[in-house]
DNA sequence: CCTATAGGGTACGCGACGTACCTTAAAGGC
DNA sequence: GCCTTTAAGGTACGTCGCGTACCCTATAGG
């Protein structure tokens, strides 16, 4: 019997069970002791890996989703925007969203769990994929050649964020996201003839 | 000596010590025991009055800033905007702005406690400044009418908002705030003829 | 085979929230 | 001016959860 896990294989229990526990009870019902507990074995092995619960929390997030990235080609940016907003926002509403608003919330004070965060949710991959939309609509001739800054590209998917953080609610009308790119993103695109 | 304080007067004490806790110690270093002590009661007259610590730290934090507003007048709606942003960005990374943000992530779960974070940090006067800031542009001839228009008076505090996120920490560069002016605000504003 | 390393078990210190219960002062009607 | 109701003071406690300390035991790897 026996066979004692260790190294890798311990890690990846410790994960599985951490995951399952975010699932299930969010960041905030995550515990040490349950979620050591549930991998069969002791706060030890855990706190020998990571240095506090949030550091666990945003490791085991990866195994929650491994977050497929959209890419939307509709044909027109109004189209494909709007597309990417909506994803975002069924993502964002799901269980998940709420552990990962939770983490983040959680790793708030911490720039050092921010920056693995910002890892590790793919915002750096979303953010690319807002911009090579831009430069799709450019080459269409949809919009003018400056439109494709970085700055235009991280701007409606900024402004889906700061609604969540203003309503209490995990879900966003879908007129919202409409309003975000007609009276946003597209005059703002349009403006920077 | 004697003279029990009670209702108002006591209420008043208990809001000044949690004030002062709150700045010193910030949000988490603000506990119930510490407040108590400190207004020279007990958690009893505390708990009478607010169900937990969030609702305490937020109705303390209005003690500690009585919010003025800008309204800046700068002759051009650039010049507004620049200054909207570097007084907002000056509050935020205050230690008044550490306790707000603090509070804010501690009631993000919260629908209730955020509504009232909203109506006592002046989210909505903020907004109603932008907004007949732009009505001003218009005024001027500097922009189109349509530009007067509630999403676009609340976008750049919004992007303001979302890079603090983004970011661990509270104080976001000039050139940020110039970017978000330049490449985000007066194309749109222009974009929206 | 034997030793260093890492996992298992368990208990505990500590801080902080929220509650229970009783005592005591103050307000306000009669 | 008493007396009842209401609210404050005092204090102790239950509970939870994080992080740590210790000591025992299996296993890997020389």
């Amino acid at each position: 019997m026996s066979t004692r896990r260790r190294g890798e294989e311990l890690e990846r229990a410790i994960l599985q069970a951490a995951a399952e526990e975010l699932r299930e009870s969010g960041y905030a019902g995550m515990t040490m002791d349950r979620v050591a507990a549930r991998a069969g074995t002791n706060k030890n092995a855990i706190y020998r890996r990571w240095p506090h619960r949030a550091a666990l929390g945003i490791a085991a997030y990866r195994h929650l989703s491994d977050t497929v990235m959209p890419n939307p080609d509709t044909g027109t940016l109004r189209g494909d925007a709007l597309e990417m907003l909506r994803q975002a926002n069924e993502t964002w509403s799901s269980p998940h969203g709420a552990v990962l608003r939770a983490l983040l919330a959680a790793a708030a004070d911490d720039p050092a769990l921010l920056a693995l965060m910002r890892e590790r949710s793919g915002a750096d991959t979303m953010d690319r994929a807002w911009l090579t939309m831009l430069e799709r609509a450019v080459a269409r001739g949809e919009a003018p050649p400056t439109a494709a800054h970085p700055r235009v590209a991280t701007t409606p998917m900024m402004l889906l964020r700061a609604e969540y953080a203003m309503r209490g609610i995990p879900s966003v009308p879908d007129e919202v996201l409409i309003e975000i790119v007609d009276e946003v993103l597209l005059p703002l695109v349009r403006g920077r003839a």
